[in-house]
DNA sequence: TCTTTTCATGTAAACGATTGCATTACCCTC
DNA sequence: GAGGGTAATGCAATCGTTTACATGAAAAGA
């Protein structure tokens, strides 16, 4: 069996809270007792045990981390980046996929995580008002990205900002008739991202004079396939956009794919712009509104340090830049030709250098 | 305050020990009793201390998963998989990034898991005989993925077979003059899927009677910007190849950028075919060797959890098939024209249809 | 009717740390 | 030299469960 710290002080000949005093590097310990120690514990190979430790002092060195999705780009940056500051101060990362109905649901009635994390990350949960009251309920610092719960810290973008820049930027290329793939869902509960950038994206639309039309409008659930859908539908309309906003770089990517498939292109046919600078956008050329997403988990984590430390007393909020990045999905709205031209196969030179890649 | 066990059994009117069992559903508790204390335990909101439950118990309920990465494609995947398996068991997920060399040795000179977690998934980690001893001596079930770990639990792809196919392809398609991107570091420690890989490269070559170039092997490290910098290299050569196998997508996405950059394109000037099936290879076109990422998660959960129920007794090890996928970055070798040739853009439509999908 | 099982429950000892408080020894200072 | 401060250490309670064992009552078997 493992050494315990009875162990470690019986060999040292000192009492277990001096060991537990020494092993901690607490003060008054003489320097000559804790060299004794250190060799006892070392000899026996001893580590303390987390669970008899967390009991005993009410912390777990844990954050929890709960979020829609593991698998998709924009998780798995952010959790990169909270991970390698929690690492840094020796804080474990427990992951909560909540992404399943069920698995959601069980979570808020069964609150796992109480008394089991000294705080916790939440990314991007679509959460209800009760939700949120029994995240504060636990009594633990709360970080927040991308939503708002009163009394917690949050990390997030300008997100009307963001969204208004990759309207403008199509606006200012020549393009009135705008679509936009929006992530919405159903129901939002709380998750307000999607429904502040389409918000940004009608009020740009109207500042410029250009009426607005609910049908340029389409779901894509921030999915590739979801956004290819998106894409078949707008090009559908008996009236079809000259340029669009998708509201994530995965739905542009399937923006693409759609444009791709019908023998269309971007940017002759149609101006696409995405959301997030994906890594494969650069691949793709996409034009895209770009966040520091994995710095955004960092800030996240450093937030919780603070809180964990007393460093700062009341909840902070982050709010961190986007630029536009153009690259060659976008292009002018005067250089768009009618759409039927296009069915057929096009001769000539081609525009463009990047983005090309793509197979149809 | 949050309730303790002792609350509820004062509430219920019985002993702490009735609580534990009534909770947990072990029997030899009355139907009467177990539900007076289901009701104290749900008015009370109850919920047990994991902490105080492991240090008694001895078992965590959670399983520790170390890995090099978090935010790559292929490890999100994987880790999504292992995710909803062990979730729907009621098992936490601890997640240990050793990419930093300094983490990874501290890792393995404290243990930080030794009695934090019931079980471990390894993934894909470059790992010495000494540090491979430590694992096992955690007395924990251990499931390892990608490498091979005496007395551990498996799960692979064939990757000689998947790679032979792969080059096999290409030289069906008449190629005689193929690269490959590999990913092999210096010190590969243990990790021996790109030696594996190599190695059917080269064996697949000399059955068909192509002499062997180590300058056609350029080193890719399985990043996007490496991927693109070997292709760089690999067409700098005085006889570039007129196929390229890259060992993973995020590579052979590098290496179709430099043939972008370049004005070149696969097929008409360079085949490419990539390794895994990332989610943008079909975006891209990209022909490729697929394997099933999540799954391999999912079953090496399952492993962890036979091991855990002690369903099966001795480790057991899982081969899933990889398949070719044929897109459109693959084409004849005869259609390869000399490459000055192509420094100017070409007129003509395409030759190509979309991704079919064709077992090996 | 008198054992013998079986079932439901209680008692109390782990589990392995942390930490408030008490104790000791030593050094100052007036 | 007595009182007072300080640094190092030990004692023992505590954290909140689980679980081996003991107990008693009811059911079953002889």
């Amino acid at each position: 069996m493992a050494a315990s710290i009875i162990d470690v002080a019986r060999r040292a000949e000192v009492s277990t809270a001096t060991v537990s005093r020494a092993l901690r590097g607490l003060p008054n310990v003489s320097e000559a007792t804790r060299e004794r120690v250190l060799r006892a514990a070392e000899e026996l190979q001893y580590a303390v045990s987390p669970h008899a430790s967390s009991l005993a002092s009410g912390r777990t060195g844990t954050v929890g981390v709960i979020l829609p999705f593991v698998n998709r780009w924009f998780y798995s940056q952010v959790v990169a980046g909270i991970d390698s500051v929690l690492r840094a101060h020796d804080l474990d990362l427990l992951l909560y996929n909540l992404g399943d109905e069920r698995v959601h649901e069980r979570f808020f009635s069964r609150m796992p995580l109480r008394r089991r994390v000294d705080a916790l990350i939440v990314l991007n949960l679509p959460l209800s008002a009760a939700e949120c009251e029994a995240l504060v309920s636990m009594e633990v610092p709360v970080a927040v990205l991308g939503t708002r719960i009163p009394g917690c810290w949050h990390v997030s973008i300008d997100n009307a900002e963001g969204a208004s820049t990759a309207v403008r930027h199509l606006i200012n290329l020549g393009h009135r008739r705008i679509g936009m793939i929006t992530g919405a869902l159903g129901d939002p509960r709380g998750f307000t991202t999607p429904i502040v950038r389409q918000h940004a994206y009608r009020t740009v639309l109207s500042e410029a004079d250009i009426p607005y039309d609910p049908d340029l409008e389409a779901p894509g659930n921030f999915g590739i396939d979801e956004g290819a859908s998106a894409m078949a539908k707008l090009l559908s309309l008996p009236d079809p956009p000259t340029a669009v906003f998708a509201e994530s770089d995965q739905m542009a990517f399937g923006a693409l794919r759609t444009l791709n498939r019908m023998g269309l292109r971007a940017p002759d046919d149609v101006s696409v712009v995405g959301f997030d600078n994906h890594e494969t956008a650069e691949l793709l050329g996409l034009t895209t509104v770009a966040q520091p997403v994995a710095h955004q988990g960092e800030l996240l984590a450093r937030q919780i340090l603070d809180a964990l430390s007393g460093a700062c007393e009341e909840p902070t909020q982050v709010v961190v830049p986007t630029r536009l990045v153009v690259r060659s999905t976008t292009g002018a709205a005067s250089a768009a030709r009618p759409r039927h031209q296009h069915l057929s196969p096009r001769p000539g030179p081609e525009p463009d250098q990047n983005s090309r890649t793509t197979a149809r």
